[in-house]
This record gives C-alpha cells, sequence and structure tokens, in this order.
DNA sequence: CGCGCCTCCTGTGTGC
DNA sequence: TGCACACAGGAGGCGC
C-alpha cells in the first residue's frame, strides 16, 4: 500500500528513466484508470502526444510529470498501482492500463493497477502545481511545512488524532501503516481527541511521523505482497522494521504486551494496550 | 462548513 | 471441491 515513501521511492525512479524523454504513444486500456480525467481518453492522449516529460514531482501520495507544454500528468497509485519502466518486447502485464511509448525507442512507461483505485489524468497549466491538488496539504519532508501551523491546526480540530493524521489536507503522506507506527512511537492511542493533545505531545508526534517516513524511505518503501514494487521491480523491506502495523497477536517491541488489533474508520489499527492506553470517556 | 460514513475495485484467504 | 463472504484501504462525495 503505497504511502509517502513508496511514492518517493517510485518518483526517484521513474526521474531517472522519463525526464526529458518525448512522448510517442498513449495506449488507454481502461477508462476507470483516467476516470479523473473528465474530458475522455482521446483528449488525454491528445494533450500527451508528442510532449516532453521535464520532471516528476510529488506532494504526499500524489505524482506529477511537469511537461514542456505547461501541463502536467497527475498520477495517483491508490491501493495497487505501479509505475514501470518496461522494455517494450516485455509481455504485458494482466492489469496493464495505459502505455506510454517514447519516440527514442528506449523502456516504455506502463501503468499497472490491479484494484484501479489509482488513476492518472492531465492537468492542463498543471505544470508548477496542479490545481487537481492544490487542497493537498504539504508532507513533513517538503522543507517548507510549517510545523507550528500543523499543530495549531491539529489541536483545532474536534475529531480523533489517527484520524488528524490520515487528513491529506492538513498533513500529506501518511496512510494507514505509518499513522499507526508514529502513534507507537509517540505512545498514544489513535482515538485520542486532538482538541485534548498539549502542544508537545503533538510536536513530539510529528517528529515520529517525520522519523518513521524517514526511516522508510531509506529502506525503500513497506511491502507486504507482490502487489506493490518500486519501480525498478523491487520491493521495499520496511516492513521488518514495524513495531504495530499488522503485529496482532505478537509482543510490543518496548514492554512486551500482545499488539491488539481494532476497527477503526473501517479499517484495522494496530496498538499496544500498555503503551497505547485508549483516551478514557470524552470530556467537554 | 466541519466531521465522519459510504463507495469504488479485485484478488486472496477462510469457513462451511 | 465449491461457494459465499470478509478483508485490504486512499480519497472523493455526500449527508447530517
Amino acid at each position: 500500500m503505497p504511502e509517502l515513501p513508496e511514492v518517493e521511492t517510485v518518483r526517484q525512479g521513474l526521474a531517472k528513466w522519463v525526464t526529458g524523454r518525448t512522448i510517442k504513444t498513449v495506449e488507454v486500456h481502461h477508462p476507470r484508470s483516467i476516470r479523473r480525467h473528465v474530458t475522455g481518453d482521446a483528449h488525454f492522449i491528445a494533450l500527451l502526444t508528442g510532449r516532453t516529460i521535464a520532471d516528476v514531482s510529488r506532494r504526499g501520495k500524489y505524482l506529477w510529470f511537469p511537461l514542456d507544454s505547461g501541463d502536467a500528468i497527475i498520477g495517483h497509485l491508490g491501493m495497487s498501482g505501479q509505475l514501470l519502466m518496461q522494455p517494450a518486447e516485455a509481455e504485458d502485464e494482466k492489469h496493464l492500463r495505459i502505455r506510454f511509448t517514447f519516440t527514442d525507442g528506449g523502456p516504455e512507461l506502463r501503468f499497472v493497477d490491479q484494484r484501479t483505485f489509482g488513476g492518472l489524468s492531465v492537468s492542463e497549466g498543471g505544470a508548477e502545481l496542479p490545481d487537481e491538488i492544490a487542497h493537498i496539504a504539504r508532507d513533513p519532508m517538503d522543507p517548507l511545512f510549517d510545523d507550528e501551523l500543523f499543530v495549531a491546526r491539529l489541536r483545532a480540530k474536534h475529531t480523533e488524532v489517527k484520524r488528524a493524521l490520515l487528513d491529506q489536507t492538513l498533513i500529506s503522506g501518511v496512510g494507514n501503516i505509518y499513522a499507526d507506527e508514529a502513534l507507537w512511537r509517540a505512545q498514544l492511542h489513535g482515538a485520542r481527541p486532538t482538541d485534548q493533545l498539549t502542544r508537545p505531545a503533538v510536536r513530539r508526534l510529528l517528529a515520529h511521523v517525520r522519523d518513521v517516513l524517514a526511516e522508510a524511505i531509506v529502506a525503500g518503501g513497506t511491502s507486504f505482497d507482490e502487489l506493490y514494487v518500486n519501480v525498478n521491480g523491487e520491493s521495499g523491506y520496511f516492513d521488518r522494521s514495524l513495531n504495530a502495523y499488522g503485529r496482532e497477536g505478537e509482543p510490543c517491541h518496548r514492554c512486551g504486551t500482545v499488539i491488539r488489533r481494532e476497527q477503526f474508520m473501517n479499517r484495522s489499527s494496530f496498538s499496544c494496550p500498555r503503551c497505547q492506553p485508549r483516551p478514557r470517556a470524552i470530556r467537554r
């Protein structure tokens, strides 16, 4: 499940492979994969054919490819998306959704996505920062991320702290896995009310978010199965370093208590019952 | 307008 | 062996 570290790994790999190359052809094999491009596949193809990719950028879990036209290709991997570089003669993947070939005849760029939660679209005039993702907050690895603004905005919310970490308009790039990992490190239960956390507690939590993301980037992202592989086709291995996520029934690496699993926001959350006690009844 | 629930999708695993 | 169903979850949309 690609979160910021996995997407950053993909970005770095793609930047080396596609920067400066000119698109020769575009094939859309599944309409759902360009559903965010509301003007349809013919327009999608027309905007991209003959264009040169200038760079590969990222904000949170979104990627975009600025083009020489001033437009940009926006990409989101969703749950199972991959952007793969493949030689033209490589057999089509079962879930190949979009193919780009280049005028230099070199490797193709393929968007492969089993569950089609991800997708590509073209943002007209969006080379600098596409309007379509302007609502996404900066991510904590961004040098312009404003720590104190984040602290203030999180404390002003009337919600639970894990929901806040997953709110991409507050802080981007954090998904279910790294939210659980950061909360474990900060010794906070995800249901703690944001408006009852102290400023220092939120700053500590942010530091843990940053640490866990940075460590995962170094490791090349997390992967639990064959669904996610980076642009070079290799799985990440940060999953060996997880302390909470997916560890139900296993001992906490800090205190030995058995890690629990709870349903939260219709998905699984993992935490240590001793290090991360549930909040008491909500006070007002 | 803030908050939180629902839905999209498909392959895998599990229980009967 | 086969069928039904739970599960994985990012993010937009919508209802309250």
